[in-house]
DNA sequence: ATGAAAGCGCTAACAT
DNA sequence: ATGTTAGCGCTTTCAT
């Protein structure tokens, strides 16, 4: 690999103007710069970034703190870390692919501590995530995927739960719908902090609300099993529901079967959607599943794209959230009352 | 950040002693070993990354080249990915998530010309891939999830077909099956050299064979609505056929509508297989679906590691053949005739 | 067994 | 506008 001296001898420069030159950090007359491009392109110079990072304290790296893969793990997380490793390089960053171990704080500890990276991606943010407060006091930048139940002045993209749930409710409304019933994460996840379960449970209620329709939650099958049992709990408190959201995919098999146990038909007996599951996976199942994709891959963009505004520069916390897509599948009918 | 000078002077020692201890390249007297220890714990050193690999040359940072999103794709991604991640964690190396571009030689062109990692990680590799070429003649060291049709001495791990398909075949054959259908992947990733499609549709052939059962093939569907059409032409011309294999599970929902629509019950009718689908996958489908459950996160770990002793020291070329794991569902049973 | 010093390839202050 | 020089933090001869 040709080095910057290489190329300042190709030249007939000294070193520093072939650094100012490719990289513009100072007045370089435009024959000379010529000259030196040239040079570097013959060369087929490439500046190495060990030993720019030494200097200037700057790699160009970002670290994305990759959580252990839990059950209900998939697509979503894949996006965020190929939207942010997209944008990164876009902007001419890299991403570090760093997978937590069982102390994530040690790990950030470790992973900040090499020089290695200019600043650490966090995704999975619980309401209270002890990450957060280890990267502010140890000055390191950051963003998060998701936020914590107080973001103060950290950088976040997250999805809009309030529109999302809107959406959702106005979609059940629209068909014309009474009474919505919401599934919620399994009690593992909600109990863990887990934000999407949290912020969803709440929006969906206060949407409902706001619309003027009836809204029935509180149950969180994590399984098929689950999810059958919690159908059948639903219907015996509440045989008015028509319409069904429910968070964890898994528990919607088990939501299908107990409908087509009690000889049921979707939608024609009940319009059944997903919250946060992707349209891959929505037209997995039988009929195909309304759903509520959510934007993982732009989100991880915004990760990596707020991460690295901050580095360059400064500004106000940047704040970003983005609305689930509806993507509507063939389980959402008119409730059979009006059909 | 405390720096080797900072260890030195705490400990009393010179820089080199320091370096040395704490590296273990040479000896160090045991009571000075000691203090050096003592005085790095005190201080919190972490070696500085890039100041090492810009002297050593070895920067202990793999990249793992990441194809663009193509349709089918999912979870097995991501595993690679992961299990890439850790394995290389475990061994003190990081893993880079490179994105591929348009352009696939200009991004490795690009990745291994900063001096930033010391070897690559290819996966989704094709049967003809240029990127093996180009990485081997610019002597980059690199590993491959998958492999070309002649790997050479290329160090790969890739799933033995030839097992997966001899257990499928034993499986469906077990229950009696005399003729086992088998769906490909669809035309376009064939046609590509895929390696999957090509290798798994000729051991499915040969282990059918070798078992003396019937076996057809020639299909490959790659979406829901080719998957109905597939299997309606395939009873049509073998209406025999009483067990099917399926690699694409889009493919597998049009099968199971066309089961359906016909009158037809899974398993009673129609023992139905997933081939190279995660077995999360598989339980999203109703029946929940027997499958051949890659070894994703496995090769991911063996990628990684292969690279990390090719780094390390050499050896002869290693290749490694995972088979996948039959992860039984509610789709097999006996055939008909039989029951 | 330990220390002194050179240098990896680059950036940035300081000269000219 | 360009050149000279001093490091960044580490590894690695070469002395001692």
């Amino acid at each position: 690999m040709p080095s910057l001296r290489d190329v300042a001898e190709r030249a007939q420069v000294a070193v520093s103007t072939v650094s100012a030159a490719l990289n513009g950090t100072r007045p370089v007359a435009a024959a000379t710069k010529l000259r030196i491009e040239q040079a570097a392109a013959e060369l087929g110079y490439r500046p190495n970034l060990l030993a720019r990072g030494l200097q200037s304290k700057r790699t160009r790296i970002l670290a994305l703190l990759f959580p252990a893969p839990r059950s209900g793990f998939g697509l979503t997380e894949m996006q965020f870390a190929t939207g942010a490793a997209e944008a990164a390089g876009e902007l001419g960053y890299h991403l570090l692919l760093s997978p937590e171990s069982a102390d994530p704080i040690e790990e950030l500890r470790h992973i900040t501590g090499l020089g290695l990276v200019d600043g650490v991606l966090l995704m999975e943010v619980r309401l209270d995530d002890e990450r957060t407060e280890f990267l502010s006091a140890a000055g390191v930048p950051f963003s998060m995927i998701g936020r914590t139940r107080e973001p103060g002045s950290i950088d976040y993209a997250d999805i809009d739960f309030a529109a999302t749930a809107r959406d959702a409710v106005a979609h059940v409304a629209g068909l014309g719908h009474r009474t919505l019933a919401f599934f919620n994460l399994s009690t593992d996840l909600y109990a863990d902090g887990y934000g999407p379960a949290t912020r969803a449970g709440e929006e969906f209620a206060a949407a409902a609300r706001a619309a003027g329709i009836g809204y029935v939650d509180g149950y969180r099958p994590g399984s098929a099993e689950e999810g059958r049992e919690a159908f059948e709990r639903l219907l015996e408190a509440h045989p008015d529901v028509t319409a069904l959201a429910v968070m964890d995919d898994h528990a919607a098999v088990g939501v299908i079967a107990a409908v087509a146990a009690r000889g049921w038909r979707i939608p024609e007996d009940l319009t059944l959607m997903l919250v946060l599951s992707s349209a891959r996976v929505a037209e997995m199942f039988n009929p195909r599943l309304t759903t509520l994709e959510p934007p993982s891959t732009e989100l991880g963009r915004l990760g990596a794209q707020m991460l690295i505004d901050r580095l360059q520069g400064d500004g106000p916390p940047q704040r970003h959230l983005v609305p689930c897509r509806l993507v509507l599948g063939e389980s959402s009918a008119p409730p059979r009352s009006l059909s």
